[in-house]
DNA sequence: TGTCCGATTGGT
DNA sequence: CCAATCGGACAG
């Protein structure tokens, strides 16, 4: 396992479907207050690509308090909050100004699993951090972590395991966005296909 | 300021 | 299948 932080390079690539892919495999890893480490191997991940994808926050190249995120360079964490009680965490992708990001999605479960069962009391394991929401709750993943540099220490990813085959990743339409119209049927999601820990909305496709 | 609605989840 | 729950975006 490869602990080296993943490059800026990485993340200013300009295609954010090939970010969303290679972002698979990966670990996600977010220190607690004690510094010790809650990660996880990303295992699903949807590509949102601003201004021209409908299902995108910066559609149109939106530009508010919330959006303004989107557009920082690539590494930067974009974390925002949804129905009323969920966080959702996203890695921003390509060179300043452009607002593309990486949904994640699912991840399966690595280091500090004590600290995520205390977090998400009453989950069996597979049910830690299989959707967007789950995994911020299970890694300590909120609004405070909007705008962080993932080349720094408070929350970053790590090359991890050797790269995933293109066989071995699925695709499909994203989730929960059917207000996007025609965006909605676009196969922006892509997942490993043999993880158990991929989220219950998304295990119903077989890509 | 008022209304509408959401890149979800968990329980029925 | 649907309620929960509240901040963001936008109209007025």
């Amino acid at each position: 396992m490869n602990t080296r932080k993943l490059p800026r390079k990485f993340y200013t690539r300009t295609d954010v479907l090939l970010v969303a892919r290679r972002l698979l495999g990966r670990r996600l890893v977010v220190p607690d207050r004690d510094g010790a480490r809650v990660s996880g191997i990303i295992v699903e991940t949807e590509a949102y690509r601003g201004p021209e994808d409908r299902a995108s926050h910066a559609f149109g190249d939106r530009r508010t308090k919330r959006t303004e995120t989107m557009y920082r360079i690539g590494g930067t964490a974009y974390v925002y909050f949804v129905y009323g009680m969920y966080d959702q965490f996203n890695v921003v992708t390509n060179v300043e100004g452009i607002p593309h990001a990486v949904l994640v999605r699912a991840l399966e479960p690595a280091e500090g699993i004590e600290v995520m069962r205390r977090r998400r009391r009453g989950r069996s394991d597979h049910d830690l951090t299989n959707g967007p929401g789950k995994l911020c709750i299970a890694l300590g993943i909120d609004r405070a972590l909007d705008d962080a540099d993932l080349l720094g220490d408070r929350v970053f990813i790590e090359e991890g395991r050797r790269r995933v085959p293109p066989g071995a990743i699925a695709s499909g339409p994203r989730i929960g966005i059917g207000y996007a119209a025609e965006w909605a049927d676009r196969p922006w999601r892509f997942w490993i296909r043999d993880s158990p820990c991929v989220s219950h909305r998304g295990r119903a496709w077989r890509g």
